[in-house]
RNA sequence: GGGCCGGUAGCUCAGGUGGUUAGAGCGCACGCCUGAUAAGCGUGAGGUCGCAAGUUCAACUCUUGCUCGGCCCA
């Protein structure tokens, strides 16, 4: 056997220095996460990274509390994985952001949730003592919140979880407390009255969720109410007429309504001129069962306006003897009815607000219990008004008013929907009832200097002073919005708002602490006395607030019996609205606060859904603006919500609702976590199987860079190393690429865009390195020697490439960056406290390098049809020509082709190669006997090897 | 019903102030490789830019209406 048929037999696959590594392709996430998990808990990850950037700036998200109700889903995981983001960029990027999760544990859904299981064991939550309710109200809370907090935890966020703040901690009760005591102490409260639903048989307000519609069949009457003053004579003497399916309120009348674009009427009818909407005439008519006889007198209902009529009841005098005014209203319709509506602002909220901007309030005529109140004009002490046949055609009313030749026509036929207690199933009424409200156009009281001149003060107040709404205007213009859009929508809301209703007649919730003076109607604001309520309230929680103990806390100046104690609860708004001043600014989280002098929003970031622009992002803004003068947070971030795969909103009665603990046991945390950085969540975003498939693929491909680079690093050490000034300029060019790519990372970063972060990031690592620098460079790294500067470069700058995409990824890919960095550094730190890295700098003629890769292109489109043609098979058979024109460079390096030659034209031409192919680099070179022998280079490389053998 | 927002290839997204054949990645199809191998590489096919009017020499980009979807409110 010759020296050459020895060589040709051999297998040189051994003599190739291939990627070697234990980092495995496929992830097996969902079973490999919890792992990392438990190894980031023990090390107390959260804490060490406070450590590692103690002292440094600080970047504060603040989180807004979900519910401690229900498992998480998907908005919540959203939600959290991009503070998540959020917080981890900062952090990689050096700055102090510590993360302290909280829940919102008040409120009306537990309430529920707590009677569910009081009706499921037959217990009545009447006769439970409100100090065992709240305790079990509170306990439920707490078993939610310990549910989500892992469920969250296993998302891979990285907070405070041993410390979480919660709405319902004593401390939070107390200064939520002190907080409503400051609008309090800087008369920003006022009590007022509102419209709300109201069951005559639990004696209770309900909540719009507690109320359910069903049909019913109730008296319908017309009413006349006659004109006694108005600009046209010819409206004198004649009636308007009024239709109504709740005969009970007209006893409250205090006005009537008519639409300004309504042309009305007149007809005759028994004598009596009756102004009806004129499309209504004929319904009406046939309601009276009477003959009518046309005026041809029509009146377009603008010019009503001044127009006043008498109540039926008149003669009755006190209350019914007010003449009632017309006024305009924008809700009157021809629907049905007679064109004229009429008016009870303690019993509707058009009516309500109708009549308020008109200075009419309402009278409080029918109690708790749905009675006219024994001192009322009419009717007095009798009731219930929801009984039909107190309603009823022969009831009490329709007798009264059909005496008093106010009764146009009575009929207990009208079938219609209307709401009932969800509870007890009986009718429900609209009420008005005391609340406490926080006005919205009120002068605030401005900062002083603590010895100015009370007289002065007031005089500056007067000149300077800005209304609540004012204030949260300017904050709004001070603030960061991302998207922009988002300044618009609460700006706009925050414009139209009526004041803040701040109270409710609930159980489960932070107190309105305040004594209210029984002769005065003025509430007490004395600061000794708000300071013993919040002490006690800091110590035992919402229970301290009882009668037993108003004396107490009123101390010695005041005697409890001069003082009602308000026993309405804030509106859990309220609470939330306090987290900054809890949270942030308490000290109970000491890696919260603000360097000493720090001025301003304590919060860099808020970060939530677009409900929150009328949820937390306002009521937090209002409550801040109140108290402080501005907004909590510099920034506020939305996101859209997360729609099924045809985009349609998630339900459970459609079916398609996705839950993000199922997706983290089928694909695990990292797939989820990818998804969600994927999406433009500024906009309403879909998540669905197909969608979830891609985003899988997309992992795959990050997870084999990863492999690959861990790899092809094996065994790399310090000593290897090359300065760029060495390197080829493919190295150096790479180099470049890499610092486009760190420069559009921050960019994002700052931009809150991870969209683009992530799509940035992927293509960097499919096109300029799997696809471009690492396939040109195989042929080095397989077979060029150890020690070889081309092969030493290319490592080097692997390993750099291997420190900046694994820190990249961290923030995204949380477990997995975890993972490979422990597959090179197993005995390593975590690589969640490494920071951004430092590039080395290098320099090089992009546009060459924008020719040479269009040029790659080129070569490519020209080597395909061989290919089909089964010409050729792999590029190495390629023998290229090019333009003399091409930049000079290592162009068959580049092109991963055989001999690349220059031609004359501006074409590229591709032929079969006649060299032979290496043995060992398998590429066809001149220098190669014949196929399957070594070129040079291998040659010496074989030798070598086979040296250090024997 | 009202306020605000959105609808670009199968999927996820780009497309300053209107201006040549609307782009990228993934997926898909076809092919190559078989020394990143349940991987890697290449080429290619996919879009009447939700619909309809209008303004303009010219509209994915401006206006109006409609439609579908979303958030908030009633």
């Amino acid at each position: 056997m010759t020296e050459q048929q020895r060589q040709e037999a051999r297998d040189f696959r051994n003599t190739v220095f291939l990627p070697k590594t234990d980092f495995p392709m496929k992830a097996g996430l969902p079973q490999k996460e919890p792992g990392i998990l438990a190894r980031w808990q023990e090390m107390d990850l959260y804490r060490r990274l406070r450590d590692a950037r103690a002292g440094a700036e600080k970047f504060i998200l603040h989180d807004g509390p979900p519910y401690a109700n229900g498992d998480m889903h998907i908005g919540h995981a959203l939600n959290h994985i991009l503070k998540d983001m959020v917080v981890r960029t900062q952090s990689l990027l050096g700055k102090d952001a510590p993360y302290v999760p909280g829940w919102d544990c008040h409120g009306l859904p537990i309430e529920w949730k707590v009677e569910e299981e009081y009706r499921k064991k037959k217990k009545n939550k009447d006769e439970v003592p409100p100090k065992e309710f709240r305790a079990e109200c509170r306990a439920y809370a707490q078993k939610w919140v310990d549910v989500q907090r892992e469920q969250l935890k296993r998302l891979g966020i990285n907070g405070d979880w041993d410390n979480p703040y919660l709405t319902m901690d004593f401390t939070a009760e107390a200064i939520i407390v002190g907080e409503l005591l400051k609008f309090a102490e800087s008369g920003q409260l006022y009590r007022g009255a509102k419209p709300v639903m109201w069951s005559p048989v639990e004696k209770t307000a309900l909540a719009e969720a507690e109320v359910e519609y069903e049909d019913i069949v109730s008296t319908q009457i017309d009413v006349a109410f006659e004109i006694i003053e108005a600009e046209d004579p010819d409206l004198m003497g004649a009636s308007v007429v009024i239709w109504t399916t709740t005969p009970w309120t007209i006893p409250v009348n205090q006005a009537v309504a008519y639409g300004d674009h309504i042309d009305y009427h007149m007809i005759e009818v028994d004598g009596r001129r009756l102004l009806v909407a004129e499309p209504l005439v004929e319904s009406f008519v046939k309601r009276l069962g009477h003959e009518s006889h046309d005026m041809h007198f029509f009146v377009k209902g603008a010019l009503l306006a001044g127009t006043k009529v008498r109540h039926p009841m008149h003669h009755l005098g006190g209350f019914y003897a007010t003449p009632r005014p017309l006024l305009s209203g924008e809700f009157v319709t021809v629907e049905s009815g007679t064109g004229f509506v009429h008016m009870a602002p303690d019993h509707g909220e058009d009516d309500f607000l109708l009549c308020k901007a008109n200075g009419i309030d309402p009278v409080f005529a029918v109690t708790g219990e749905g009675k006219y109140r024994e001192d009322w004009g009419w009717l007095g002490g009798q009731g219930s008004v929801i009984n039909p046949k107190f309603n009823a055609p022969d009831g009490p009313i329709c007798e009264d008013l059909r005496a008093s030749g106010g009764l146009m026509a009575a009929s207990a036929d009208y079938r219609h929907s209307y709401p009932h207690s969800w509870r007890s199933k009986a009718k429900v009424i609209f009420r008005c009832t005391p609340q406490w409200f926080v006005p919205m156009d009120r002068p605030l009281p401005g900062d002083h200097p603590e010895d100015l001149d009370p007289l002065e003060a007031m005089l500056r107040d007067v000149a300077e002073a800005k209304t609540l709404r004012q204030t949260a205007l300017q904050a709004i213009a001070d603030t960061r919005f991302v998207p922009e859009k988002g300044r618009n929508r609460i700006g706009a809301m925050v414009e139209g708002r009526p004041d803040w209703v701040l109270s409710r007649q609930r159980a489960w919730g932070v107190p309105i602490t305040l004594f209210v003076n029984r002769k005065t109607g003025q509430y007490l604001s004395d600061p000794a006395v708000n300071a013993r309520i919040v002490a006690a309230i800091r110590a035992e929680g919402v229970d301290a607030w009882e009668d037993a103990r108003a004396q107490e806390y009123l101390g010695p100046d005041y005697k409890a019996e001069d003082y009602e104690r308000v026993t309405d609860i804030l509106d859990v708004w309220f609470d939330s609205g306090s987290t900054h001043a809890f949270v942030l600014e308490s000290g109970k989280w000491p890696d919260l606060l603000r360097p000493e002098g720090y001025l301003g929003p304590l919060a860099d970031l808020y970060l939530e859904g677009s409900d929150q622009h009328r949820g937390w992002f306002q009521s937090s803004l209002l409550e801040a603006c109140a108290t402080r003068g501005h907004a909590p947070y510099k920034a506020v971030l939305t996101h859209g919500f997360t729609m099924d795969a045809k985009g349609m909103k998630m339900s459970k009665s459609l079916g398609n609702t996705i839950s993000p603990i199922d997706l983290m046991r089928d694909y695990g945390a990292d797939i989820l976590r990818l998804w969600a950085l994927s999406v433009d969540f500024t906009e309403d975003h879909r998540i669905g199987k197909e969608i979830l498939q891609g985003v899988a693929d997309q992992y795959r491909k990050l997870r084999n860079t990863f492999r690959y680079l861990l790899g092809a690093l094996e065994g790399f050490a310090e000593g290897e190393c090359l300065p760029v000034a060495e390197m080829p300029e493919l190295e150096r060019y790479m180099l470049v690429q890499l610092e486009k790519l760190d420069a559009t990372l921050r960019q994002a970063i700052a931009d809150f865009d991870f969209n683009t972060y992530v799509r940035a990031l992927s293509e960097f690592c499919n096109e300029d390195l799997s696809a471009f620098f690492f396939d040109i460079r195989k042929d080095s790294l397989y077979c060029d020697a150890p020690a070889d500067p081309k092969r030493r470069a290319y490592r080097t700058v692997l390993d750099v490439l291997f420190h900046a995409l694994v820190r990249y990824a961290a923030p995204v890919l949380v477990f997995t960056a975890e993972e490979v960095w422990q597959s090179r550094y197993p005995d390593g730190d975590s690589v969640h406290l490494l920071t951004w890295p430092e590039l080395p700098v290098s320099t090089v003629d992009e546009d060459r390098w924008a020719e040479l890769r269009a040029l790659r292109t080129t070569v490519n489109e020209a080597i395909e049809p061989l290919r089909r043609e089964k010409v050729l098979g792999s590029g190495l058979e390629a023998v290229v020509t090019v333009p003399d024109s091409a930049p000079e460079a290592d162009l068959a390096e580049l092109f991963i082709t055989g001999t690349v030659v220059r031609g004359q034209g501006d074409g590229v031409i591709v032929t079969r190669t006649s060299d032979h192919k290496c043995g060992r680099c398998w590429r066809h070179l001149p220098d190669v006997a014949e196929d399957g022998a070594l070129c040079g280079r291998c040659e010496d490389v074989v030798a070598t090897i086979d040296g250090e053998v024997a």
